[in-house]
DNA sequence: TGTTTTTATGTAAACGTTTTCATTTATTTT
DNA sequence: AAAATAAATGAAAACGTTTACATAAAAACA
């Protein structure tokens, strides 16, 4: 109850019989401070419990030593991987992590962007949410001096370090296999082509077939929201409006295992009937029976580079921006092996 | 890169040629501000684009707008679920959400409750690590007026709120599921009994024994790290010693998966040779074959209590701390249904 | 009417740092 | 030894709020 607030540098400096300005230069190792005193203070800081006001030093210097991540959700293991592996790299920098959901909304995302900017972050990570077009706020943190770096989601412009996954080559590399396996008509369910990861993909789709020297069916392209209803229900549609395919490559797992529970039901065979394979390769893919084919990004990579690249953008006032690409691994499984 | 900081409370001031006191009052909704004023200053404000320096107000009040969560890790389901949930409640309400993982190492908790003391978060949320038995920090962090509410892993002291499953239902429940189809001797794989969710787990497992009449045989008792490893190494060292049993009960989902792993590897039979259930209904559990029986335990309506517990205390002055125990709901599964 | 109460605004200190500028002390140079 | 330079410290302003206290204006009361 009884409120008892910490040490302060003004109480170091009174019993010490010194200048808060020494007390202050001393913790944040300035040349000027002879080495006796220095020790001194640190003791005396330390026998005391002295803990700095990181609020006080932020409003100083305008600058925190606080990181925002904004991301769609967290209750997706790919996007959990990557804060978790985020947190651990910030921490270990002596940064604190905010983060924030978009829940897939632009809105929510702008707002997010707008807390971040007045809580003083000195850095944002960020991937954005489907359909987001206007950067106008983005580009307002970096006028204010925040240091922005996207991820997986990323815009061309304003221009930003990102770091991505080789969507193409993981897409290519998946259709290149199901083709080369004889599946001829592949379905491809994906998100909005505005979207980067949805363009690539879609791109390694169509790269695949031409170098199997195949004609790729425009109307085999199936947009929803891949979730696990949606890729059931648009596999049902298909099938119901006997549209001939015998394959499924959807961009995400979800949506691929909901097409797996209808196929199933259905009572169709997977892989002899159909092929199935899925993007982002959830902990699930590896257990259903068949197991179900899908591409590895490597989450905990990505999280580690995103943030060692931000650090790197704030601490060194001359880094320049980069854009790094992660490889993509293919987990080849039952649910796409029919020879 | 021109660092163009926004406006400021003062900036209004001038401009409108009234005092910051009052513009501080008009954004605080002060009753002695004139509507007139008021509306004039929001307007300003509006158009003007400011928004407050939440690090000044923080430091000025002594108190942020910021919960720090702690979990132990945020790539597995049930903790990142959980902080979406606390997130999203916490946003909604107005706070910002810092979150640091303690990767189950008791040193990295308690340096996680410093870093959040001295960044002035007004509450923190916490489900420990396990091993962990000293609680000095957090009555430190109690004791500087910081709300601090528990989860899932609590502890009796200090008082504070918290909200737990009922992991001895959820265990009772299954293991009397197990003994009604018959098995006999049920293996129970647990971590370390001073964390409240093991301990609650075995009195489940024992009072279900009571209940049926049976008597329980604590040579089935294995305490390991739950993890897929050691639930695999844990299943053949028990196999390869010939001890008889005919069922696991795992308190974690991964272990009961490292044990279903080698079951199926050594060619024997789920449920008929072997009985499988485990505990937080991670997704994969429902689509192995055989799909396996576990304990759900509504993450994020856990995350939701939370959340919304810490912020009552915070804000009403004289709200009282209380205990939530939230149910927990068996998912029989394949993997136990011998009948 | 004058007096009291209520409402509305202003003044200035405070929160705990960092940092510019000035000053003192120590060291080097001539 | 004096002069010039470098090293070490201090004084005080600044960051952007909130709030206790003082005061002014308006409303209510007598």
């Amino acid at each position: 109850m009884k409120k008892q607030s910490g040490i302060t540098i003004t109480d170091i400096a009174k019993e010490l019989k010194i200048s808060v300005a020494t007390v202050s230069r001393a913790f944040n190792n300035h040349p000027y401070v002879k080495p006796e005193l220095k020790k001194q203070i640190l003791e005396f800081a330390k026998t005391h419990g002295y803990q700095p006001s990181s609020l006080a030093s932020g409003l100083r210097k305008g600058k925190t030593k606080t990181i925002g991540v904004i991301i769609p959700r967290n209750n997706r293991n790919f996007f959990s991987n990557i804060i978790s592996s985020i947190e651990e790299v910030l921490t270990t920098a002596g940064y604190n992590t905010l983060i924030c959901q978009s829940f897939e909304s632009p809105e929510k995302e702008d707002s997010n962007i707008t807390t971040l900017i007045n809580s003083n972050v000195s850095g944002i990570i960020i991937s954005h949410c489907l359909g987001k077009n206007s950067h106008k706020n983005i580009e307002e943190a970096i006028n204010k001096g925040i240091k922005v770096i996207q991820f997986d989601r990323v815009f061309n412009a304003p221009q930003t370090s990102f770091v991505i996954n080789d969507n193409k080559q993981g897409a290519k590399e998946v259709v290149l296999h199901l083709l080369k396996q004889g599946y001829k008509r592949i379905a491809f369910f994906y998100g909005s082509l505005t979207t980067n990861i949805f363009k690539e993909r879609q791109l390694g789709y169509l790269e695949a077939h031409k170098e199997m020297g195949i004609k790729p069916d425009t109307s085999l392209f199936f947009k929803n929201t891949l979730t696990r209803e949606e890729g059931y229900n648009t596999t049902k549609q298909i099938i119901d409006k006997n549209i001939k395919f015998d394959a499924i490559f959807s961009c995400g797992d979800y949506s691929a295992l909901g097409a797996y529970l209808y196929i199933k039901e259905r009572g169709l065979k997977i892989p002899e009937d159909i092929g199935i394979a899925g993007f982002a390769d959830e902990p699930f893919t590896e257990f259903t029976t068949p197991s179900i084919t899908s591409v590895n990004q490597n989450d905990k990579e990505m999280g580690r580079l995103v943030a060692e690249q931000l650090i790197r953008e704030i601490e060194n006032e001359k880094s320049t921006q980069i854009q790094i690409t992660i490889p993509t691994i293919v987990k080849y499984r039952e649910s796409t092996q029919r020879l």
